[in-house]
DNA sequence: TAATTTAATTTGACGTCCAAAATAATGTTG
DNA sequence: CAACATTATTTTGGACGTCAAATTAAATTA
């Protein structure tokens, strides 16, 4: 309740939901759009053509595959076009930068990784540089920064993206890296920049979106400790956009060292290095590595604790509380209906959860924690750029439904003086 | 972007808009209202008179205290009728029930304090006791439950909104005591329950709705400690209507004992018995009094903290170190725009205030907490009343705007076989 | 009293939705 | 194979809400 309501609100809002539809469901013909939206039959065909004159929408032709003793007239499906827009996701590591090139439809149709070494960057060429690595990404898929509608940049560690600003990452030694200003600059791109975690959130979300209605927190545990928090089914970013740090969410006061220079933050405990540092009986001022810790030495921790190694157990028990009373306070603040827990850190799900579910039950009345529930998706490594790929699509969905498309259309010609 | 749009929504919308501009603002003349809320004069006519006709509002008719020297037609006023529909609030506190009775532009008409000796009250009766408190408390006033729209409910404790039941509550001895469902049962009036300190930031919110936009966190701190959380401008209440339980959520595992049962609760640090236990230096094990602390004891420590009494003092500290770590933790999860901290606990802020920053400077990285604003309310006791008032009163808005509105008009007569 | 000014209502056009009717494209049946 | 049945999609016409523009209302000023 903000905006006046007038007719064109109607079929904004109705176009958005007939994109978001196919979207999230794919190809579909018109009457399933219309059970599906709850729009009449009439409307969906003044929708779909305005959308398919505007080249945003378009009908496949293909051989029937429905049953032949099926009657009646068949159905055409109607699906986003794919031409209608591209989008770059970036991904900013600790080692470099990943880009990915997708259409309108989300399919990924040229990657790149750039080899980068961002953590001695100088902070006020870094964007400059990330921009140049796009720009020639674009020319090798023949494309120039006129085909792109928008940039969709994720960064571990944490984001402004009110500012476009790599406030704190581990890739970076610097603080307040400027990313989003210099690369619009350079491209003439609408562009933006979001913490990796919430990309995720993102990404899983768009998986099953049935299920993310209400609140979710999505924990990435791995390299890093991070969360994306779903709120009444949509990312939540906060005020400027560094919301759900959970990784830095302090544990305990006076705890062991993080890498972000705080003492007793959640990922010092359940970090990879946390676990690994517990591990080794490491005093919990070491300074943790400035590189990710090298997934082999994970792999062969997990081992030895699953041997019963005493000290890896208990350095995984040690995690599974740190990350329990986190999410206990977590519930208490929030309530949520889901959390799902993530990440190559799951693997050693077994060794962590026991101490996780005694550290919640201990951590919270029960009145609030006997409604949630815990589970465990999957995650391959490319969520974060599908998740950051769907953001800046839904994000073009919202322009292009407001009206004004005109999407790979002949530009207005400016007239000179 | 959940629902298909058609025309009805527009006049939903914009009549809400409407009944929301009077409400916050109060009366205002035609010309005003077109202009807040973006609508032509056209359309505003056309609902006003519309509303004017279904009794939910009326025109003013007031002697000019416009300046003589305006020229042209003077504006009319038009406001809420304040006989549209009444409302009860109750708030079920430790030692007994408040009711309260508004009519729909919010005022107060009568209200009532019923002992009742909560705590050791069979949960199974106490809803119809209360139903009871209610039916007396209307006939006092020669009205009947068909005269009231809607009651609001507020509890100290965990309220469980979805099922309408205190599930955790210093008010009871017993767990889950149902509320909602035996009102509603008795006197046939939809009712909501919710957590007190819900019902303050909802206060607190109607008095300058322009603050709170974003993400603002309320902060309760008295005989318990609260919160209330306004996300994206709405009153968070989470998937069982039991969010924000700060004073539940953990400060130190295995720490000092809460009136919840659990161990560590921020609470336990910084309610006023909390502080009580601490300034006494009794152990953390010391079970919290089931009553109030009466607020002489806290104003007697207050002057001996000030007058520099080791321990009160150090009490103090705690208390705000406690509270400054679950605000790092709130800033960390949430990146509010705005803390805001409210209660009679407040008296104490100069005694509280330095470790409670300090707790935040060490518990959340910079880039985190730079931007938020920490202030402070003075709120006056109502405030749970007039909270719980408004958010019942923006509920008949939602159900007036949404057409079907026969308000304290004939009903419709059912026809017998 | 006529002119001026501002508020509020009325009028007419336009856009959207929907129900119902019409048309399209297929399968079924005698 | 023609007529019928069935399902999908489009077209038509009516209802309704918004808005701009014109009109009416109610005051002050000259």
């Amino acid at each position: 309740m903000r905006v006046k309501a007038d007719i064109d609100l109607i079929r904004r809002q109705n176009r958005h939901m007939v994109l978001e539809m196919l979207r999230t469901h794919g190809p579909m013909p018109r009457v399933e759009l219309g059970r599906k939206t709850g729009l009449s039959p009439a409307s969906i065909t003044s929708i779909t053509t305005q959308l398919i004159e505007e080249q945003a929408m378009l009908e496949l032709d293909e051989v029937s595959t429905r049953d032949p003793s099926q009657r009646g007239r068949p159905t055409v499906r109607v699906d986003l076009n794919p031409k209608a827009a591209n989008v770059v996701a970036m991904k900013i590591s600790i080692d470099g930068i990943e880009l990915a090139l997708a259409d309108f439809s989300g399919n990924v149709t040229a990657r790149r990784t750039v080899a980068l070494a961002t953590y001695n960057f100088d902070p006020t060429k870094f964007g400059e540089v990330a921009a140049q690595s796009i720009s020639s990404f674009l020319s090798q898929n023949s494309l120039t920064p006129k085909d792109i509608a928008r940039i969709g940049i994720a960064t571990q560690g944490v984001a402004d993206s009110r500012e476009g600003v790599v406030a704190w990452s581990p890739a970076f030694k610097a603080r307040n890296v400027p990313v989003v200003a210099p690369i619009q600059k350079a491209l003439g791109i609408p562009s933006t920049l979001a913490n990796d975690a919430n990309m995720i959130a993102e990404g899983v979300m768009a998986n099953d979106h049935r299920r993310y209605v209400g609140t979710t927190a999505v924990v990435y545990m791995g390299y890093g400790v991070g969360m994306g928090l779903v709120i009444e089914g949509k990312v939540y970013h906060g005020s400027n956009g560094s919301a759900a740090e959970f990784g830095h969410m302090n544990h305990i006061p006076h705890g062991a060292i993080c890498r972000c220079g705080r003492s007793g933050c959640l990922e010092a405990y359940a970090s990879d290095y946390g676990i690994l540092r517990s591990a080794e009986e490491l005093p919990d001022e070491t300074m943790p590595p400035s590189s990710a810790v090298d997934q082999s030495v994970m792999l062969a921790l997990e081992a030895a604790a699953r041997r019963g190694d005493v000290k890896a157990v208990a350095a995984y028990q040690k995690a599974g509380r740190a990350i329990g009373f986190g999410l206990a306070r977590l519930i208490a603040l929030l309530n949520p209906d889901r959390i799902v827990l993530a990440g190559p850190g799951t693997r050693a799900l077994d060794l962590i959860e026991p101490a996780l579910r005694a550290a919640i039950d201990e951590g919270v009345v029960d009145a609030l924690r006997r409604d949630v529930k815990i589970e465990t998706v999957p995650i391959n490594k490319d969520m974060i750029i599908t998740g950051t790929i769907g953001a800046a699509l839904r994000h073009l969905d919202s322009e292009i439904f407001a009206f004004g498309p005109k999407l790979n259309q002949p530009e207005h010609q400016e007239l000179n003086p």
